[in-house]
DNA sequence: TGTACATCAGTGAACGCGCGTTCACTGATGTAC
DNA sequence: TGTACATCAGTGAACGCGCGTTCACTGATGTAC
């Protein structure tokens, strides 16, 4: 083996959380064994546990690593929007087909929250602190008549994309999928945008969504 | 081995599927073992192979049954509901605690959405139209002025439903959880009651949620 | 009425397989003296 | 300057285990003649 440069080793051990982060997605906790993510990272499975003391501790990493890739990816989306029309392209964002068709670099918790239910809490607690920061991330862009709380809003809006994607995903008809989350994207567009001074709405232009992953 | 009367080779796949239909709930689709579900019905894992030819042909039936069991749960809630207070009703039922508490005998939706989005056609398909036939039936007890077509709502109401329970399941704190299910029932509530005769949106008394499982 | 055989739901040992995890080992470099 | 030893990231065989699935078998009953 040749030497290694000073932090090789935190290198190597980011390389396994973003690695595990991508393939949880797509393949689930259980559809993740630590032999075939280390052939990903290039390394042999032995090495695993010199970084991690157990395959649990490499989800908890992994899940809040995910997540607070959504949320950097949400806020950037959010906040490059005009003024007011934040919420709009997130939701552009989230919901669109290929975000759909990608849960591999998409938002973690249609992928596994349902999962992540049932882990202990060493799993749980982490991702619970990285939704509360996600929330407070997005609680400036939703605005609604009717709620003292931004932070209820905005776990509303997050839990209604994360519901739209779930069964968009979980249904074998394209048409059927398309239209859950077209639907949801105009609901939640409407029921959440930031109202003009003159009263109406913003249904403004819709942003770009092409730009690249969570 | 008793002689067995006639129709028991059909009640027994039935136990089968009852069985499967609730452990998955609540252990997920990798977290049922044959053998542990045989002996759940009180039968050795042999026999299994005598009344489904593979673990998926079993997850796609009970997948569907358990989403068929929700359709009536949510159906007879809500026309036993007052007019016009049908989908306030389902909203308190569905997104009530208990339900949290208790996955195993609760929605299908949030448990194993998110796995069922990985299996194969063999059981999305079925899942897909069994899907389709809840949202038809949801759709009568659900009103919105924007919308042309309520089955658009009733998806909306659903996923937005499915995606409360999922984070609310998901996370550690057991406050923000009461909040998630809280923040989504006063919101779905008021965005698609249907409105009185005078305009007022119906603000309806909640109704008993405390009767029995899904 | 008696005998031989078919039926049928269920049994339980056994199969190959891949999992999470452990551990003795490798081999290149850094350090002590 | 030379030698002995420590360090350290990674290797790969091996462990016990539980999975989905197969299959020869059981034993009580029904049916043919």
């Amino acid at each position: 083996m040749a030497r290694y440069q000073k932090g090789h080793r935190e290198q190597t051990r980011a390389r396994i959380v973003a690695s595990a982060s991508h393939m949880l997605r797509a393949a689930g906790i259980d559809g993740v064994a630590i032999p075939a993510l280390m052939q990903e990272v290039g390394l042999t499975h032995g090495g695993f546990y010199a970084h991690f003391p157990s395959k649990d501790a490499l989800v908890a990493e992994a899940c809040t690593a995910g997540l607070t890739d959504v949320a950097t990816a949400l806020v950037a989306i959010g906040t490059a929007a005009p003024h007011g029309a934040g919420l709009h392209a997130m939701l552009d964002w989230y919901l669109r087909p290929e975000h759909r068709d990608d849960p591999e670099s998409g938002c973690v918790l249609p992928t596994l929250a349902g999962e992540i239910a049932r882990e202990p809490s060493e799993v749980r607690h982490p991702f619970t602190t990285a939704l509360v920061t996600l929330v407070d991330q997005l609680a400036p862009f939703v605005h609604d008549d009717h709620m003292h709380h931004r932070e209820d809003s905005a776990l509303i809006v997050l839990s209604g994309m994360a519901g739209a994607m779930l069964l968009a995903r979980a249904v074998d008809d394209p048409t059927l999928s398309d239209r859950i989350l077209a639907a949801s994207r105009d609901f939640y567009a409407r029921a959440f945008s930031t109202p003009e001074p003159d009263g109406r709405s913003t249904d403004s232009a819709p942003i770009d969504p092409s730009s690249g992953e969570v």
